[in-house]
DNA sequence: GTGGTCTAGACCACG
DNA sequence: GTGGTCTAGACCACC
């Protein structure tokens, strides 16, 4: 239930929750059918503008990932989630390349990059940084599956 | 002695202005001492605004890389060739363990990391993302180094 | 409420702007998490471009004072009051030897010194000098702490 | 013989070299009738543009304090070490108060100045930063008085 | 409304 | 010639 917006970061606050809700799609924690908390429940868990949140809601529809029901709230689209982890995957490996064209650009070699690689993928669960977008809380307790 | 600048990218021109130049110390091709070419001589290369490449070369003065002699020009700092490096090397290397943290959260595993990073390693400069900055010469012929 | 930035001041006026902030932080006028006057609003009470006003900011920034929330404003960083205190203690102490080394070294006694001091003490608002930064009032009646 | 300028600086080379001779001769280092080294030699130990020694000497030509003599070269002119030393002594008055006023507007009291004051008066020769300018030899072992 | 970025053009100090 | 500073005005993204 922690919130790990990071009000001091220079991503957008939507663009850090969009990027939440997708990986939260893409990983399985949200699946199908689920519903989403409310544009008003989440903005105050996160202690963000209501408007900054219905933009995250709002993009993510557009892309087809979230679907709203007037009145009952928003939900998670069925079909997507292959799609969703693809596209994850796609912008992964595209940073992937972004990084190594980098470390290559700034004298390290392959040895270098792979020792790096290999330490990264032996590590559980590693703690760098607060832009890894996955452990915002997005279930709710009283939250059901929409029909 | 080609312009890699890209205008149309999400970060900032002078950002990007500011990478070509750290990575540039990092790797050795600009070395302690050496003059950089003169704000207007690169803004002109660049066609961007001379401001915009002052911008770069305050910021980086800041940051301690380059220093500025009144009438003289800018030139690259002493002794901060290895700090630069491994400051590159300490931000790559943590960029990398955030992708790659991402990429196992979202299913991948070692062997589709690692087909990726060999892919990308075997690749001269990668057209991948907005800001691969490896090729902005920034040598002059007729530039001596100061003092 | 009075602008007391020199215009015509050797000092360039975001300098100015930037000791006005940093004092006004040291001295506890400025509290973390109070919001700063919008770079509009400062830029008219001040009569000077905006951009001035904008590089002042960005300047605190990068040295860690201030941190911008993108569309609410320009916020006073937290836990860097004493921090800040000890930096423009270390800054005045540092100049106060230089100027006392220079003064005996000028064949000023102590007495001499002292003299001056003790005056200068007593002095509510000195007129000596391009810079004495005391006197721009950074508070908003309307407005609140950030969070 | 060592030159302390500091081409790292942001106060003006030439301003710098001004200073040295100002204090040379407030301190009686330099006395009336002395002759100061040629621009070209001094340019040549300092490792600065003549035009920038030239720029210092003209200016302290025009100040009162040295005068050229065609061909044979700049000295020291008579009767003005007092004056000299007066205008040292009001310019580090001046710089005194600036800096107290300083100390009090970033929340320093009495007592804390006064303590500072008397360290830095016990110090035999404070070795505090680079722009105290008493270091720099002017003197020249061929050099003879001007009749 | 907020700040961030960039442009165009001016003036100044320095060397 | 060099960079430093400031102005005026534009456009954008964010909230």
């Amino acid at each position: 239930m922690i919130s790990n917006i990071d009000i001091h970061s220079s991503v957008a606050v939507y663009v850090q929750i969009e990027n939440h809700v997708q990986f939260a799609i893409a990983s399985g924690r949200l699946g199908p059918g689920d519903q989403l908390p409310s544009v008003r429940e989440l903005s105050e868990r996160l202690e963000v503008n209501p408007n900054t949140v219905a933009k995250a809601y709002r993009d993510l529809e557009v892309m087809g990932l979230l679907y709203t029901r007037r009145g009952m709230g928003v939900f998670v689209n069925k079909g997507i989630e292959t799609k969703c982890r693809e596209e994850c995957r796609k912008r992964i490996i595209g940073r992937l390349h972004e990084v190594i064209a980098e470390a290559k650009a700034s004298g390290m070699d392959a040895e270098d990059v792979n020792e790096v690689v290999e330490k990264s993928l032996s590590i559980d669960s590693s703690p760098y940084g607060p832009t890894p977008p996955q452990l915002l809380n997005l279930a709710k307790a009283t939250r059901k599956k929409s029909r």
